[in-house]
RNA sequence: GGGCGAUUAGCUCAGUUGGUUAGAGCACUGCGUUUACACCGCAGGUGUCGGGAGUUCGAAUCUCUCAUCGCCCA
């Protein structure tokens, strides 16, 4: 059957469209729930809807898509299912600034029309990073991509707060919460960022009540001030006992409050002495709790002074307000000394503004029976994570874990399924649907954290709380891929809400990628600039390309610090398959050569130890895999099909190729054609789109598209003693070719060679004379054990064989003379130390048989190597 | 302060459960355009595996300690 050629040039762009076109069509992705076929499902930590593909993305999805497309090859049902995240403060950020930059502000909206806006902008962007990840090769079942503000979505996450509500788990509170002054919002303590910041410490002197005397407090806060209610001192402080009791008069607001005592305070820090500002900052709210005290909150929402301070600082900022008491503390007479403080400020993690500790009403989730179930999974292994150092952070985590706010002020996201009645606003409802008589009833206007909504996906994807085939044949998921930064916000809570919903865990495998960094260890950030656009990267190198290059240099476990260059490594080995194939398809005869079958008995040395090499990487690749070693797989893959094959085995066959033996040329021929069919098998979940199209080419007759084609696993082709044997040949041709290249013979020229050996090195080497002859640009070889040194020639010792090349004129007698003492005192160092080792009798005693065998066949292999140079070198002398 | 990780060739890094004459890519040097590939081929040089101690017959690998750097949590 006529095919065509194979293009002289790779041109990744078209054959990349081709085929994902081509794979959609026969709808290769989309998994069936109704197969009696083993499952193998992976959910998308879902990307933000209006988000851009990023480096990581890469990275990560590419390593999904090993993961998918390899099941699908072992006959799987591989189930990948996609799509986006509301992400909550991140868009709702976006479109205020949108609306901001149109003149509009959110104050002046509806609910409703704010959505309005805000699904127009989802719509607008919503598609780019599933259109980004088609372009990846991302084998997703896209028909069952879904989006967490869905319908279907929108009622599994209200169910789960129903859930939780009627078991008590979520319950409503007034309290302190981690506050962002820009989206006013409360958000969760992973939310906040710690910096550490130059500040000051300022020291107030507060006057107490009907006495001449002071008590200095110390803070780098000094606005709170303004919500002072009390001033504490430990209990055991002598210093203080006389004042515990009395009241002060707080410098500015004219306030009294009272000197209480609490264990909490420090003696040794500052003065012993702290103010207490109960609204805000949360050891002074437990304080506020124990000792009855006032709690004044002094802020609007936007952390601007509210009229619970005197009329000249309402409604300045915080920082404005600092400034302002500070002048005005001074100039009373109130300020002890300032001093510089090294502080750690939480900054909220959008809003990139300092968080503030703020008094409001919140809805909460209770953790600590959730948690129970999610820390045995892992501390049990029914859960693996990859890296296992994870599980420490983990743990940690969870046993330092407080109750988690759930409720955000904002209005993109999932409206919090609780209604108040009209008239008694104690009456509540609590349902998916809503109550009935719903014009009597005021909805909750939070709505919840987004990892609220997203901590239900492995089964909000699917129709739960219905029992859909789906949600039966794909839950649980099989690996999650995921950056280690989410362990908390979503990782552990995905594992409790699994097992909290569905008595079984979500994943058996979770998979932690590599960070990226640039060359000065910066994360990639889009916000940072310094994340190249993926897309240029595909344009510039093809797209199998970056996917193999990126997963050649991310170890698991470790951050890798990317740069542009490293992808060309990816580049030149997709050119390096490329070309092979194409001298492969050179040297075969169109009709039924496709076709031939590998028949063992009739291989030769080259062939048998090609198929061993083969083999072993079969193997390795597989069990890379198995243990998540993405990059060490695909190392295995690019040292057999660069070093072995293509160095080695493509330059014997040509031997084959143009020796005019045409049985000889058949067997290497499907040799041949084994090895590239494999490595093409292995490498397709990697670099899909290449391997589709050499396939088209190397495929048998009516075989499968490579997709769908079976895995590769190992078949007994190994055999160690064709390798060593091929090693002593591969030896010999390098030292000859090192000779030569030594002496300056041009590499075109052909040289004589002498060989004194054994009668059984003799036989060997006779066999494989034309292969020598070739390889190592021979014309004539004597052999025997009594040939005489040619004057005038190079001398290499190889696998205890005198190799004698006559160069005339050419041989450099000093450079001879110096690589010989060279090697001399390398193979003394090394005797001695086998030396060592050999006349210890512990070692002897304790090692293992193996292990001693080899030191002294080592030790023999020297000391004839030795006694040989030491001749030759005694003759050039 | 607690935890985790890193430190191997000029650079970027591999190195599985202790046994290799410690590897790769890039960079560098020399030669080369032999009909798969210059995104190439052949040949070549480079290391006290961060310091110190310990366990062991044997340590880049395990333990302790110190140093430097990074990340996470308080």
């Amino acid at each position: 059957m006529y095919r065509e050629k194979l293009k002289k040039i790779y041109d990744p762009a078209s054959i990349e469209r081709k085929w994902y076109k081509h794979w959609m069509e026969k709808d290769y992705f989309s998994a069936d729930p109704k197969t009696e076929k083993k499952p193998y499902t992976i959910v998308i930590p879902p990307p933000n809807v209006t988000g851009m593909l990023t480096v990581g993305h890469v990275l990560n999805n590419t390593i999904q898509d090993i993961l998918i497309r390899k099941a699908r090859m072992e006959g799987k049902e591989a189930c990948w299912i996609p799509g986006t995240d509301h992400a909550s403060i991140a868009t709702e950020t976006k479109v205020v600034e949108m609306l901001k930059e149109k003149g509009i502000d959110k104050q002046d909206l509806s609910r409703e029309e704010f959505l309005k806006y805000a699904w127009d902008w989802k719509e607008k962007y919503g598609g780019i990073i599933i259109k980004q990840l088609k372009r990846l090769g991302c084998s997703c079942d896209w028909n069952r991509e879904r989006f967490t503000m869905d319908d279907g979505y929108t009622k599994s996450v209200l169910t789960a707060f129903v859930k939780l509500y009627e078991k008590g788990y979520i319950y409503k509170g007034h309290r302190l919460v981690n506050w962002c002054p820009v989206s006013k919002s409360a958000i969760s303590d992973e939310e906040v960022v710690h910096k550490e910041k130059n500040g000051s410490l300022w020291y107030f002197r507060y006057p107490v009540k009907g006495s001449s005397e002071c008590v200095v407090v110390a803070t780098t806060r000094p606005e709170t001030m303004l919500g002072d209610t009390a001033v504490a001192v430990n209990p055991d402080d002598d210093r203080y006992q006389h004042l515990i009791g009395e009241y002060i008069v707080l410098p500015i607001v004219g306030r009294e409050i009272p000197i209480i005592a609490d264990k909490y305070v420090d003696p040794q820090f500052g003065t012993g002495c702290v103010k207490v500002t109960p609204a805000h900052d949360p050891n002074d709210f437990q304080m506020g709790e124990r000792h009855n005290l006032k709690f004044i909150n002094i802020m609007n929402d936007d952390a601007s002074m509210n009229s619970n301070v005197p009329d000249k600082y309402i409604g300045l900022s915080r920082e404005h307000a600092r400034k302002e008491i500070v002048k005005d503390i001074e100039k009373k007479g109130f300020l002890e000394k300032r001093e510089d403080y090294q502080t750690k400020i939480g900054f909220s993690e959008r809003g990139q503004v300092p968080i503030e500790f703020y008094m409001s009403e919140q809805w909460f989730m209770k953790m600590d029976e959730l948690i129970k179930p999610a820390m045995d999974a892992v501390n049990k292994k029914k859960i693996n994570f990859y890296p296992k150092h994870w599980s420490k952070t983990y743990n940690h985590w969870l046993s330092n874990i407080k109750d988690w706010c759930i409720s955000r002020q904002l209005l993109w996201g999932h409206q919090i399924p609780v209604w108040y009645h009209k008239d008694d606003k104690s009456k509540i409802h609590v349902s998916v649907k809503g109550p009935l008589d719903s014009k009597n009833w005021i909805r909750d206007t939070d709505v919840l954290d987004t990892w609220a909504s997203s901590w239900i996906w492995p089964i909000g994807v699917h129709a739960w709380p219905e029992q859909d085939e789906g949600l039966k044949k794909f839950y649980p998921t099989d690996t999650l891929v995921t950056g280690p930064d989410i362990i908390f916000f979503w990782v552990a809570r995905m594992i409790m809400s699994g097992y909290e919903f569905m008595g079984e865990f979500p994943f058996k495998d979770v998979y932690f990628t590599s960070i990226l960094r640039d060359n000065t260890g910066q994360k990639l950030s889009k916000s940072l600039g310094n994340s190249p656009d993926p897309f240029d990267l595909f344009d510039e190198y093809g797209t199998d390309a970056v996917r193999f290059g990126v997963m050649l240099m991310a170890p698991q476990g470790l951050d890798v610090l990317f740069s542009k260059e490293r992808l060309e490594i990816g580049r030149n080995f997709m050119n390096k398959m490329w070309n092979a194939c194409r001298f492969l398809q050179i040297n075969i005869p169109d009709k039924g050569a496709l076709d031939l079958e590998i028949d063992y008995k009739k291989t030769d040395l080259p062939e048998q130890w090609i198929l061993s090499r083969l083999e072993k990487m079969i193997g390795d690749f597989n069990n890379h895999l198995d243990r998540f070693r993405f990059n060490e797989a695909a190392k295995s893959l690019y040292d057999f099909t660069w070093n072995d094959f293509c160095d080695w085995y493509i330059e014997i066959a040509k031997i084959r190729f143009y020796g005019g033996n045409n049985e000889e040329a058949d067997i290497t021929r499907s040799v041949a054609l084994e090895c590239v069919r494999s490595v093409l098998i292995l490498m397709h979940p990697f670099a899909p789109f290449i391997t589709e199209e050499l396939w088209s080419f190397f495929g048998k007759e009516n075989s499968n598209d490579i997709i769908i084609s079976d895995w590769k696993k190992m078949g007994g082709l190994n055999n160690d003693s064709a390798e060593k044997s091929m090693n002593v040949l591969k030896n010999i041709v390098t030292d000859i070719r090192s000779v030569r290249s030594r002496m300056n013979v041009a590499p075109s020229k052909y040289s004589d060679i002498v060989i004194q050996c054994k009668e059984k090195d003799k036989i060997f080497i006779k066999e494989h004379y034309s292969l020598l002859k070739s390889l190592a640009r021979i014309s004539n070889i004597t052999i025997g054990g009594d040939v005489v040194k040619p004057p005038n020639s190079a001398t290499v010792i190889s696998n205890s064989m005198e190799l004698y090349i006559p160069l005339g004129g050419l041989v450099n007698l000093k450079e001879e003379k110096d690589r010989m003492e060279k090697r001399i005192l390398d193979i003394n160092r090394l005797l001695s130390n086998i030396d060592i080792k050999l006349s210890n009798e512990n070692f002897l005693k304790r090692a293992p048989e193996s292990v001693v065998d080899k030191e002294h066949s080592n030790q023999k292999k020297l000391n004839q190597e030795l006694e040989k140079i030491t001749k030759n070198l005694e003759m050039i002398k």
